[in-house]
DNA sequence: ATAGAGACCTGTGTGC
DNA sequence: TGCACACAGGTCTCTA
């Protein structure tokens, strides 16, 4: 679900409450999440500091001590709130007054400071604790291909890895070992901008000596683009996703193409309608008249 | 190697 | 009102 803007919105959240707090206690509401805590997950947290809250692709990464890095993921419908006080923030879903609220996993105690509650109905996220020492090495992270965000995305980084490639765009575009953190909502949003279709084979965006074409450029600008202008607005919220504080993102407002099917293409000079596709099991939106 | 399907899990919206 | 079904921001594993 959350995608890297949601992601990185939920880190600048966190990280004025999470930096420098010392952790006093770990409460697990259930044994696993995605995966099984490990046996010692939360005796190795406990009493520990946190030095740095960090992101790398949908990846959340608290430094803990000298010698630890929490992963954590928020899988599709994950969400963190601060609570202070009795239990429940505003926002909080799956609230019903009277009631605890319904799946909230984990809660860290901080000292002098408000609880770090963990809610995630499906489950699809988790928390795991590594090396700090061996993190880049981790299976999760070390395929991981280039940030949206920073100077590293360019034609000449992408251009080898679509190369000869077959696969439809849009399947290529949210393949974490392309370009990290990109997800469903934003591959479209990128490649309506681009005016790209999400069925276009992704080799024919480089040329024959393995350069970058015009077409791929282009793209690279509007998904640093849509990445940049979707953090700017606090990501999007559409069912679970809201930020820290319990407040939505905004930029679902602003969708172009994404859950607008059968409706009018927003594009200027263009009269097409907004079609909804599968790919690879994924829901693809874009318009025909514009998108080649 | 690469592309696609299925699995994991719960909640919500739609149509009958 | 109830029920069945489709679908949801992700990603791992298995099969051709």
């Amino acid at each position: 679900m959350p995608e890297l803007p949601e992601v990185e919105t939920v880190r600048c959240g966190l990280a004025p409450t999470l930096e420098g707090a010392l952790i006093e206690k770990v409460e697990l509401r259930r044994a696993d999440l995605r995966f099984p805590f490990p046996r010692r997950f939360a005796a190795n947290l406990k009493g520990q500091r946190i030095e740095a809250l960090r992101r790398r692709a949908k990846y959340l990464l608290a430094d803990i001590g000298t010698d630890w890095t929490l992963i954590m993921h928020l899988g599709m419908s994950g969400s963190f709130r601060l609570e202070d006080g009795e239990p429940v923030a505003a926002g909080a879903r799956h609230y019903e007054p009277g009631k605890a609220p319904a799946h909230d996993h984990v809660v860290l105690h901080l000292r002098d400071g408000p609880r770090v509650v963990y809610n995630d109905p499906r489950r699809f996220g988790f928390m795991l604790l590594v090396r700090r020492a061996a993190l880049d090495q981790h299976p999760l992270l070390a395929t991981l291909g280039v940030e949206p965000t920073g100077n590293a995305l360019s034609g000449a980084a992408l251009a080898p890895l679509l190369a000869r490639r077959t696969a439809p765009l849009k399947a290529v575009l949210i393949d974490q070992r392309v370009i990290a953190g990109l997800g469903n909502i934003y591959a479209c949003e990128a490649l309506w901008r681009a005016g790209l279709s999400p069925r276009r084979r992704a080799g024919s965006l480089v040329r024959a000596d393995g350069r970058p074409t015009e077409r791929l450029e282009r793209l690279v600008e509007t998904v640093r683009a849509v990445i940049a202008d979707a953090i700017e607005a606090g990501g999007s919220s559409l069912r679970d996703y809201v930020q820290a504080d319990g407040t939505l993102g905004l930029f679902q407002h602003r969708f172009a193409v994404y859950d607008r099917e059968g409706e009018p293409c927003l594009r200027r000079s263009c009269d097409g309608v907004v079609r909804r596709i599968v790919q690879s099991g994924r829901s693809s939106f874009y318009c025909p008249g514009c998108q080649r």
